[in-house]
DNA sequence: TTAATTGATTGTAATATTGCGATGAATAAG
DNA sequence: CTTATTCATCGCAATATTACAATCAATTAA
């Protein structure tokens, strides 16, 4: 095995946990706290700033596009990568939403 | 390799991708989702609710447990799970520190 | 006591992830 | 044209994750 069984989960489930997975490395939290508080900035920055291999950042960097969470745009021979507006209050929405449902309630079982 | 250098990123960064990955599962998101609506619930229910081994379940249990999101507290023969309300308010505080500094632009590089 | 129920744990197989060196493609600089 | 720069991709090795059958420990029921 080693493979998550997604067809036995609701599509919301499967696209929540997926959100979750995206960010759950601390160098794509990183990458992600540097575009916020770069507004935009090139692959080679973030590979000096975080101290991982090139292949490694972009490979970290693929996932974050492949989630729509961020986009890169060419420049010359640098990429340009920011965050996608859209997508990110798409996912600040999502993880509201899972995590409003909770009637406070201090005793438990 | 196949292991995150998690001393190159700093303890928030690591703390808050800890948290991502205990949710980064379509089964651990329907658990608390579960635990979300019937308040507390027994292994057995969870079983039955997912399509998934008992072994399987007891595995995600162990791993929301393990991040403190969740307690279980013995029965008799059964173990009744319920969430942490303490620690579900730390999981959402951060989460909302994490997406709060984007100021709003909808240009991007 | 004996048998049944419940859930944790162990072991195993399959797949995924992380990290990086090496290489390749594209553009810029000389 | 040649070289340098920048980043993506490929391939590899090490580790992690997912899922489950089998088993174990604890409690309850008979």
């Amino acid at each position: 095995m080693g493979l998550t069984k997604a067809e036995i989960f609701t599509e919301k489930q499967n696209k929540l946990a997926q959100m979750m997975k995206a960010l759950a490395h601390p160098a794509r939290i990183a990458i992600i706290q540097h575009l916020l508080k770069a507004q935009a900035c090139i692959c080679g920055d973030l590979v000096e700033e975080l101290g991982l291999a090139q292949a490694t950042i972009s490979q970290h960097l693929k996932e974050l596009k492949t989630v729509g969470l961020i986009q890169g745009t060419i420049e010359g021979t640098s990429v340009c990568y920011c965050i996608d507006p859209k997508v990110w209050k798409q996912f600040r929405a999502a993880f509201d939403t899972f995590f409003e449902p909770y009637f406070n309630k201090d005793t438990c079982c």
